[in-house]
DNA sequence: CAGTATCCCAAGGGATACTG
DNA sequence: CAGTATCCCTTGGGATACTG
């Protein structure tokens, strides 16, 4: 499974699941991409994926985010078995951040939607820009 | 391209592209994401996806969306050019909303993302669970 | 049917200051 | 270095009422 994927097979897996998802109160599916779709968390599973870092290497990597919303956001991670917080008792301290298997395995379907994005944020621009236009006019 | 990507593709990707995305004012990447990865765009592109729908119709659908995030999200979806809205003069009026090309062009992405939510959400609730139960030890 | 308009609360998240 | 703790403003978004 998850090799390749086409509309159809996207749509036939939907509906197979659909019913359950929308209608129930806890839908998994909908839990998990509210938890990844939060401002940051893709960022930082994106900048983990290249390499294990520290805090603050993450902090320079990421300029503006800001150090309250690091924290945050790399507690959820961690707390959803996607990152694994590793502190060497050094002085003064330092810790690490990595990936999971979970959190690698994450990064390929990131990587088609970022591959999207990269692809078609200059129709978007466009579609708006018309948009905005006939709409003043 | 996209027809099959793997982790290191992935990053290769990620690396060619992080430099001017990251730094850069106006990340068109980020700004394509954080649009996709509000509360429901997602829910509205794969329900389109189905079939078009009308206005109501829609609501029935997802019965937990309020009318104004219902009509607000469409007009995002428009605006970007996801979705375009038909109106039949009929009496009363009747609408409908369907998918554009660059809207099904999205299908696929989210399929990879909603197919990794259901292969792993029972590994992330587990995850949770015991961060918490550690946590409160 | 397919919306608009208003009110209002709660969560998100930045800035700043402090700590082991 | 790697955080915690507070303050406070802004945005998201639900509830309700009204309209062509």
């Amino acid at each position: 499974m998850s090799e390749h994927m086409d509309f159809d097979a996207v749509i036939d897996a939907w509906r197979r699941g659909a019913a359950m998802s929308v209608e129930s109160v806890g839908c998994p599916v909908r839990g998990v991409l509210d938890k990844i779709s939060d401002k940051w968390s893709m960022l930082l599973v994106m900048n983990l994926a290249t390499k294990p870092m520290r805090f603050n290497q993450l902090r320079r990597e990421i300029p503006d985010i800001s150090q309250k919303m690091l924290t945050q956001t790399l507690r959820e991670l961690e707390r959803d078995g996607l990152v694994v917080r590793t502190v060497y008792p050094t002085k003064p301290p330092s810790v690490e951040y990595a990936l999971t298997d979970l959190g690698v395995s994450l990064v390929v379907p990131f990587g088609y939607l970022i591959a999207w994005a990269n692809q078609n944020h200059a129709r978007i621009d466009d579609a708006r820009a018309q948009f905005d236009g006939v709409e003043a006019a």
